[in-house]
DNA sequence: GTCTATAACTGGATAGAC
DNA sequence: GTCTATCCAGTTATAGAC
């Protein structure tokens, strides 16, 4: 096992503080081995580069997030035909836990970066994000597909689409502790019915003309 | 009438092109006034310093999209009751119209500064776009809570919002000309006939709980 | 080596002459 | 309406004391 102070921990934990702080562009490889109190050379060895570090960032976040995400779709799976509200709880559960933890963690900047990072992607993470979204993509759209036949498979991924826009929304403009969020509530389950009480019957809307 | 180039019009385009490249917090007033050709004081004497010109920009086409939008739905009230379909069209068309009339001008960055302005606003802008917006919801939220009196003012508020955080996402994440959009096609009828279909029907759905 | 004082620079705002 | 000169706040750099 890595010690928790080894050198790609404290270049990642550097990383994430400055990229938080100043933005992505402004973010130099310089000052964050300056920040971690290691050598330039290091941040190349153990990443490849400022680009492929960005995305480590954000990959120990999303890695998980997305982990959970392929679960919670896999246990919806289980029983046959889950309903889209099913599905699309399971898909949204992990973004809401995830906003929760990061600002009582004290995070939420980082939380706003992450949604910047998504909605207006820099040329280091650009289709980045899309690669990472693509196995929930496979697992998901043909759950979906099943239970609404009569949505086009083509609509179906331009709504969710949308869905994903909110999500992403919501991390950028996460709320400091204490301030109310764009769903009126602190509590998961409340937010999670009424997101899904909203979208699940656009989702299921006939494919119009 | 105004001549084109007098000193407030030279100065509301100089910052609108300089607000579009470095972004907000990194346009001074010195560079704006240097750009426009006339004195730093010229700022503060017509348009009352800084974060006033911003808004004024801002403004310049914010103001006639919501103007355009209440025409819109002024119209749609003439008919008693009109159905949430036609209010939401009514609503989302100026949107539309004007991230394409901004994309077929070159204006395709200044058309994402406008959507980030709205999503992540600076200290400038805080509050402005929610003043904006006022007479907007003061005429739309009376007519919907009509249309759907089963539910709630509040959570009909909570889900306008969700829909404006997606226009906002589509303002911010405008496409360049000749690459699609979110919605897979540049026809404005067809981007609305979309949008539509797939909010009307969660606006419409039942309060959760 | 650390700390503090001061200088230099930048950016916003205003007064007053013209 | 325009301009110069100036003020004020915040930031960065540096020198010199300790």
């Amino acid at each position: 096992m890595a010690k928790p102070d080894d050198t790609p921990a404290r270049i990642i934990a550097a990383a994430e503080r400055l990229f938080t702080e100043g933005g992505e562009e402004a973010t130099s490889i310089r000052a964050i081995t300056r920040e971690a109190g290691v050598n330039v050379a290091a941040v190349h060895y153990h990443f490849g580069g400022r680009d492929p570090l960005l995305r480590a960032v954000l990959d120990r976040w999303i890695g998980p997030l997305n982990a959970q995400r392929l679960r919670l779709l896999d246990e919806a799976a289980i029983g046959d035909d889950p309903a889209v509200e099913v599905l699309l709880a399971a898909f949204l559960r992990p973004d809401l836990e995830l906003i929760a933890e990061l600002r009582d963690n004290g995070q939420v900047r980082f939380c706003r970066f992450m949604g910047r990072a998504y909605s207006q992607p820099g040329d280091a993470i650009v289709g980045f994000m899309d690669q990472q979204f693509q196995p929930i993509g496979a697992r998901l759209f043909p759950l979906l597909e099943r239970s609404l036949p009569d949505v086009a498979p083509t609509e179906l991924r331009i709504r969710m689409r949308l869905v994903v826009t909110v999500v992403t929304a919501m991390f950028a403009t996460a709320p400091e502790p204490g301030q109310p969020g764009p769903l009126g509530t602190d509590d998961i389950d409340e937010q999670l019915a009424r997101l899904v009480a909203f979208f699940a019957p656009g989702l299921a809307a006939p494919t119009p003309r």
